[in-house]
DNA sequence: TTTAATAACTGAACAGCATTCATTTCAAGT
DNA sequence: ACTTGAAATGAATGCTGTTCAGTTATTAAA
């Protein structure tokens, strides 16, 4: 749990200290998921106490908006990289959706981030997140102007839209602390009728071509 | 605030109460927010205690489920009320968006429900909101299908999915929180441009004309 | 090598939270 | 008037994120 105990001196050291942190924070969320995160928890899985915490991290929000940023520029950068010259619409919503499902931290914290994470958090760390996104944004839009053949304002739009759906579908499936309950027929259909990827597929194609043939 | 101060003893007495509380809770929601929210504050509005909160609630998310499933009611009320025999797609986005955003509690709601709310429920509570979410379903498809001349196969798919499509655009728009901060403008155009309305109603119309050419 | 200064780090304390439960209080039935 | 059962209470509990006065490791100076 502690590798270093050495204390942070210069200001890559405490970089470094902060991406540990930030380590032991994304373990933690693999366990015990957000509803289990705690400030306590994630300073023992740190192999530091509380208040060291609030050295590099003016909230605990503010480490969930750190987290987000990464998972974010890690999972555009997985998408784009596996991203082939050319592609059909309908592929390119699958890889979108399994690169975005497939990352352990991206979507539950992007789904969680406009009306949970950015509540408590400074103006500072949400003007950098911001930025951050935008440019992440245009990153995966001039990706996907080339394979999906758009103009770039066109892929931009496509882009924006599918973040949003993202969101919408993130939420459409079977809650996990459910999973072993005895769940009635009926309720079930409706929660399979959901299934968040069929959802995100289809309409992330209609989408598609939708601005296509503006 | 204490409107009544006598006991409730039978079933209709009891649910009276319930219905009391309730109607505190939508109230101070108002003010104060989901994130303000607390059940000191919900019991004082409620000329209560703490404790007598917890004979008519199991936990403080249950009070949230119980408001999500009587808002979700008045918007589908509201909305298939104000449905035309015919309408346009355009004008049928338009006015879902600006019924589902009109009431005070449904959209906040739907969008922390599954990945905030749910989460601590029970079993019971859950199964009771979503058979009542499965039939306001239903009413607004079979509603919708007249209007859109669609199938009822057709129509279901199209509720079903707008409501994704809410849930998505719903953390778009800026938090009220920030609304006179300082922002700089690089990041304000990204937050217009990512403004809820437009994007529904656009895009609404993309799913609805996909369904429709199935 | 000893001393002084700096700031990273600690951990106890705090205020606020949702939730519980032994006790009290009230209203209906006898 | 008395008994009874359940509604209502509010103090207590255990948890939370956050703070801060004090401690200690580290570096720089003497």
């Amino acid at each position: 749990m502690t590798p270093e105990k050495k204390r942070a001196r210069s200001l890559e050291e405490k970089s470094f200290r902060r991406q540990q942190i930030l380590d032991a924070a994304s373990a933690l969320f693999g366990e015990v998921g957000y509803e289990g995160f705690s400030v306590a928890l994630l300073a023992s899985k740190a192999g530091i106490v509380k208040g060291t915490l609030y050295l590099y991290f003016k909230t605990r929000e503010e480490v969930f908006l750190a987290l987000y940023d990464q998972s974010l520029n890690r999972w555009s950068e997985k998408f784009i990289q596996q991203l082939p010259e050319s592609l059909e619409d309908r592929a390119f919503c699958e890889l979108l959706y399994e690169t975005a499902f497939g990352d352990p931290l991206y979507v539950p914290l992007q789904a969680r981030l406009e009306k949970v994470i950015e509540h408590n958090v400074s103006l500072d760390c949400l003007l950098l997140s911001k930025r951050n996104f935008l440019q992440e944004v245009d990153r995966l839009a001039a990706a996907s102007a080339d394979v999906l053949r758009l103009r770039n304002e066109q892929a931009l739009e496509v882009i924006k839209t599918l973040g949003v759906l993202i969101v919408g579908v993130a939420g459409a499936d079977l809650a996990p602390s459910l999973k072993g309950e005895e769940i009635p027929e009926d309720v079930q259909h409706l929660l399979a009728s959901f299934s968040s990827r069929p959802i995100f597929v289809k309409n992330a194609e209609r989408i598609i071509q939708g601005v296509r043939s503006d």
